[in-house]
DNA sequence: AAGGATTTGTTCGTATGTATC
DNA sequence: GGATACATACGAACAAATCCT
């Protein structure tokens, strides 16, 4: 028998400990904390488990409300309301669009801005390019039924992709633009993947709450000729996406 | 010009700012935010960059001095201390000791404890078990020169793989121990990831500094046939692990 | 070698946010 | 809800170590 709580929190840890258990619980949705019914343990039950007053379980279900991930219904209890998480697939061919099929209906890019400017040294070192040369920056948010999924970053040299970003701004998709100038097929060839505090950038474009936490991806695109063509950076929703890697591709 | 700083700091998100501070400069060391020296920009530098106090900054400064990142010298500047951030790849095949090969000189599992007891839901889903079906549970942490990398919660059919825990105290490799008991070899199926933060059995294990991300995977091992004979729920530190998924496997 | 500029380290005080009871 | 304790953040000033001219 133990006398500390099951799930115990961190204290002065920099987060509060409303915005550990709202993680919490965001997470623990997706491993059947609520009940089939969609309803959570009662604010008494989830403060024992935690080992936290009452009140700071309600702030916590209060800032879940707010994002609209729960409803809280005086005298009944407090029930999941918002869209399950997505999961965003990684492999040899990584599309946006495909990826999500079947979890979404409707699902598209926004060009939030372009630059052509010269490649930043992390940019040029995966592109295999020298420092400096002329890049072409889009800064794009890819949502998913009108929600936003990810905010990314990328890079292409300018050389080879001038007004790529007439092309996307038309179709939203990063694989048509691609195909308009002549790469009618393209691999992931390698991605990286850590995490951080959304910031707010990420907030704004992503709608996030404050707190929330961002999965990032780095990724190098490659034609089938294995020249890299795309360098990008993508600030993923970590409540409303998860990754996947499939095995065998 | 700008007046506002470029890197915004989110206020009243119940992260405080300074484990914001922290968890940016620590990535932002992978991108390049120190010199060619190792030197950070100055305090009053980074202040004005995230738009804080300089008090804020060196509470964030002090965090990842504790955490062995940094180190400030009176006078001089801070210096990048630590050892840089390690690349897990996640493929069709694997394997936490190769996996690491080249990067760091000694890595061992490490069990920590196993129970024999009926499948949760997840496990014996993910596994193709009837409800409450026997499983193994092993909890271990994975170390990389010492350094603890990772947590994991394993699970196994307990019909076929009784013992098991035995092969992996003595070998510390579950690749080993899966061998010693007839799976010469395994795939990965399927990985998720996502993210959230550290709770305390996490900072224990790891020996984080409270406030710290960690990534989570589920993953599922089949072996040559097919057959799930893993189910794994493991936590990376994300300030020591980045994730690594090849394109072409 | 001297002195000024730079950079980190320390100490006040004050206001606000967080968490408990 | 109100009172209390502690953590977080800011501001101003000064001290100590180092660097540069």
């Amino acid at each position: 028998m133990q006398t500390s709580p099951d799930e115990a929190i961190e204290r002065r840890s920099g987060v509060a400990l409303w915005r550990q258990i709202a993680d919490r619980i965001r997470l623990g949705i997706a491993e059947g904390l609520a009940d089939d019914a969609g309803r959570l343990p009662t604010e008494m039950a989830l403060a024992g488990r935690f080992g936290v007053n009452r009140h700071t379980v309600r702030t916590a279900i209060q800032a879940l409300v707010q994002e609209g991930v729960l409803r809280s219904e005086q005298g009944r209890g407090t029930f999941v309301e918002g869209p399950r998480r997505l999961s965003y697939p990684i492999r040899a061919r990584t599309r946006f669009s495909a990826g999500l099929a079947g979890q979404a209906r409707e699902r598209r890019g926004h060009l939030l801005s372009h630059a052509y400017e010269p490649a930043p040294p992390q940019a040029a070192e995966a592109l295999g390019l020298a420092p400096e040369t002329a890049i072409l920056r889009l800064e794009t948010v890819s949502q998913a039924d009108g929600r936003p999924v990810s905010r990314a970053t990328s890079y292409f040299p300018a050389a080879r992709f001038a007004g790529l970003e007439k092309h996307f701004a038309d179709t939203g998709s990063i694989t048509a633009a691609l195909a308009a100038l002549g790469v009618p097929d393209y691999v992931r060839a390698t991605t990286r993947i850590s995490a951080r505090h959304a910031d707010s950038a990420d907030l704004a474009h992503l709608k996030l709450s404050p707190g929330a936490i961002v999965l990032i991806t780095f990724a190098v695109n490659a034609d089938s000729a294995g020249i890299p063509i795309q360098y990008s950076l993508t600030r993923f929703a970590a409540d409303r996406v998860e990754l996947q890697v499939d095995g065998e591709g």
